[in-house]
Parts: structure tokens; C-alpha cells; sequence
DNA sequence: ATGCCTGCAAAGCCTTTGCATCTGC
DNA sequence: GCAGATGCAAAGGCTTTGCAGGCAT
């Protein structure tokens, strides 16, 4: 556990913002203005690994990071990319029928597309 | 209506095996040999956005197309990214409480996940 | 001391785009 | 004849990786 591993991870629990891999390197540039985007990336694929984090890879846009490991769903602006928690109490819907085929099914992904406060209008 | 964008079609309706962009490549220059990958992708955009095949971009992967432009759910195999369709009477499940947030929420994005026959061991 | 980690820069991968030419209607 | 499409090649955005030196334990 690096000073720069710890600080991504730090800076990472401080939000709830589901920040991009730049947007992590900008944060964390403010603690550690001599780290290295390869090593903001290298550390966000080993916290993800470890299951300190969460990532959020979805839909052809950039990958985003959650300070949160805890496995919740996600909201997903379609303007301008945002992305939120669920509110509390929204669960993993079930998908019947999903099994009934040759492939050997072990989970479901789930997103909420919409609009977001800013782009709703 | 090209003749570049009709074999695109043609070839992508013929198959049920959600190619990527250079497969689908791959499939028309055995039609037309002189077609380039920038067409085969800016007709794949337009193809989708006129609705006559979907594009199914997830994951952090290669965006993969689908000749059947109905809506109905994917499996994704989590090994070798085949995409395969999902059985009939497999439906987008309801997400309940996604709509008590502050975003405007209109839809719902499912992947079912898992191993393919293939990678299935 | 040693093995993982860093910073830097270059390369990689997929996709998009500028431009001159060509084609379908 | 003209708008839109093509082929080619270069650029683009995000992410990964090779390498030499550095740091944690």
C-alpha cells in the first residue's frame, strides 16, 4: 500500500461522484502533484480487483470509479454522462427466464438511463 | 442507399452472431473488396440510427451490432465477450423505485452475464 | 535486499474525421 | 447536377505498457 495508492483511495471515498479515471488524477494531483496518470490507472484496476472499489464500465463511454464498494445500481445521465446512486431500496431486478438458455448465467448488469437534474429540460 | 450500405445490411441480417465492427468488415469485403472501415462504420451509426439494426455497446468492450433490430435482451459471455440472444419470453424486468430520484429515469439497461458453452469449464 | 511500485513516455486499440473523388437519384 | 457517400489515411480519446529507477517492508 503506496502513499499514492492510499491517496486514490482516500480521495475516491470522499465523493459520491463516480468520477472518471482524469478526474481521479486531477483530484489526487492536488495531494500528490508529481503522480502519474498510468499510476492513477494502475491503482484504480487494483482497488477494483480487491474489491475496495467499485469499477463502472458501461456503455461506450469512459470508465467511471465508485468509492463505494457496496453493490448498488447506478443512474446514468443521457446528456451529459452523470452518474448517481439508486435511491435506497432499489435491489438487482430479477430477469425470469434469463437461465432457460446454453449459456451458464451468473449475474445481471443493470443501469437506469434518464436525465439528470441539469439536463432534464 | 449504397450498394456499400445494403451489403452491410444484408450481411449483418444474415447472422445471428452480434459482430463487432471489423468483423462485420471482415463478412462484406468478401462482397465488395474496396470497401473501407470507415464506411463500414459510418454506416453501422446510421444503420442504428434509422433503425434497422441496433448497436450494443456495453462494457468497456468493442461495440457489437445486431441485424435484428427488435428490442430484446443479450447475454454477454464474461470470458470471450460472445454475445449471444436471450431465450424467447426473457423480458426487461422492472426496476421498482428507480423512478424516486431526481433524475428523469425513461429506461432500463440489462445484460444478463455468465459463460458460454465454450468457456464453460 | 528484493520485489512491487512509480513516473514518464510511447504504443495500442477502437473509432472518428478531413479531404478529394465518386455515385446514386 | 448535387447532395451525400466513398476510400484512404491520419488523428483522436481513452487506456495500457515497457522501462529504468525508487520505495515499502
Amino acid at each position: 500500500m503506496t502513499k499514492q495508492r492510499r491517496v486514490i483511495l482516500e480521495e475516491l471515498r470522499k465523493v459520491d461522484t463516480h468520477p472518471t479515471a482524469d478526474r481521479v488524477y486531477a483530484m489526487v494531483r492536488k495531494r500528490l502533484p508529481r503522480i502519474s496518470l498510468g499510476t492513477v490507472y494502475r491503482n484504480l484496476e487494483v482497488l477494483s480487483e480487491a474489491g475496495e472499489i467499485q469499477k463502472l464500465e458501461s456503455a461506450g463511454t469512459q470508465k467511471r470509479f465508485d468509492g463505494n464498494a457496496e453493490p448498488h445500481l447506478h443512474i446514468r445521465c443521457l446528456v451529459c454522462g452523470k452518474v448517481a446512486d439508486a435511491p435506497p431500496g432499489v435491489d438487482l431486478p430479477d430477469v425470469p427466464g434469463c437461465h432457460e438458455s446454453d449459456f451458464h448465467i451468473t449475474g445481471v448488469r443493470v443501469e437506469c438511463v434518464g436525465y439528470c437534474p441539469n439536463c432534464h429540460n
